[in-house]
DNA sequence: GCAACTTTGTGCCCGCCTTCACAAGCGGCT
DNA sequence: AGCCGCTTGTGAAGGCGGGCACAAAGTTGC
């Protein structure tokens, strides 16, 4: 009866979670071409993974498909649905509307999957009072209000890195749990709250460490490594 | 002399060359700041890793920290970068001037970081001819000629899902080795391409799914798991 | 009603990554 | 000059996740 650990009997590793949003996102899509049943097969084809790896991750979800048939589309996405906890939609706020902010603001792809954006926040007078896609920005000092009275748990930062912390702190202090976190800073948060790091620029950086990569050994031979063994 | 396999003596692997990306960023910050050497321990704070994984992966690069003292900032900087590819400029493509390429066309973060955006497509006729941020958007079917007379060899993707892979395959045929996927699909390349994906409906419902772990398990019994023993 | 085929669910093994722990090395202090 | 304390580099162990392969289970055809 302690609370934690012994309530959980089967535990959905992190790597499957981020997995079973993708296959909820290609169900969707079968669905709308009236697909029924779906083999682990096909759907690990068309998500590109293996079809044992996703047979045990809809495993961990109790799932139960049919065998010799496959698995039915509309059972399975209600299913999804509910284990990811979007049955219900979640508010979501948004800090920082500059560049990239405002293209989140307006990225249909949130509200479209049950993530609204209701709530945006900047710091620059310029913005604040100003509607961007039917929503008002508002003063980052108004963090606290609105998000308790809109009952937000989910925000996203896209603030330069020195504000991220300070808005960071707001958005825990109001109640917010859970947080996207586009800006290149490390946050320090309390352990009830979740941070997940989007970092553009250092995805390009791993993309082009792959390029130096493949390019500098056809070279000659004192590449990139091994410089002082 | 065999190309390939054995001129590496070292292989990075992959979680570390993503946090590499993260030193090198904490080490800009930290030398402007005026530090001049750095101990494994504050770093690893300051980016929220291990100490001890940070020494391993600095030790994959041939690194060599002084004992007693730490890194030398400015070195293991200049090291980080070679390593990375970063000594050198990578000319980027962005396909999809849409919401979210259009922020992406225009975040300092790119051109600040060694990657700089210098060429921009889509097939919006209204789009077309358009300069965004000082860069002429061109249509979708001059990719392969500019990207090759501009020695592109890294694309980013930022369109629909529906176009997201015939653009690919012109990337790729156009000579681009990199990719980095904003679109919401699998993309199909062939092995010597590399793609990364960035999925941000994805990475919101991840956190979703947290919070509807965290919150269920107070309420009552029959929680979201566990449903059908 | 039976046989053959299809597809699921999962036990097992393997490899990668993380973490601990400690010896070796280097600078500063006396 | 020698000792002490701090920090690096790395061997070893543990855990997690991925993939193979197969038995169980259901369906279709005859």
């Amino acid at each position: 009866m302690t609370p934690g650990q012994d309530t959980a009997p089967r535990v959905i590793p992190e790597a499957s979670v981020a997995r079973l949003a993708v296959y909820l996102r290609m169900l969707g899509e079968l669905a709308e071409q009236g697909a029924e049943t779906v083999s682990s097969e096909e759907l690990a084809a068309a998500t590109g993974v293996n079809s044992a790896k996703l047979r045990k991750d809809l495993s961990y979800i109790g799932s139960h498909g049919i065998r010799g048939v496959g698995y039915d589309v509309r059972a399975l996405r209600y299913q999804l649905e509910r284990v990811l906890g979007l049955d219900h939609r979640q508010a979501v706020a948004l800090v920082g509307v500059g560049n990239l902010g405002h293209a989140l603001a307006g990225y249909g792809g949130f509200g479209g999957r049950g993530f609204p954006v209701t709530a945006l926040f900047d710091v620059d007078p310029d913005l604040v009072g100003v509607p961007i896609n039917g929503i008002l920005v508002e003063h980052v000092r108004a963090i606290p209000a609105v998000c308790a009275e809109r009952g937000i748990t989910i925000g996203m930062i896209a603030t330069p890195g020195q504000a991220a912390q300070a808005v960071c702190n707001q958005l825990v202090a109001a109640g917010v749990r859970s947080i996207l976190n586009f800006a290149p800073v490390v946050l320090q948060v309390p352990r009830e709250v979740e941070v997940r790091k989007v970092d553009l620029a250092v995805e390009l950086q791993i993309l082009a460490f792959h390029v130096s990569r493949r390019a500098e050994p056809a070279v000659n031979g004192h590449a990139v490594n091994g410089v002082l063994p």
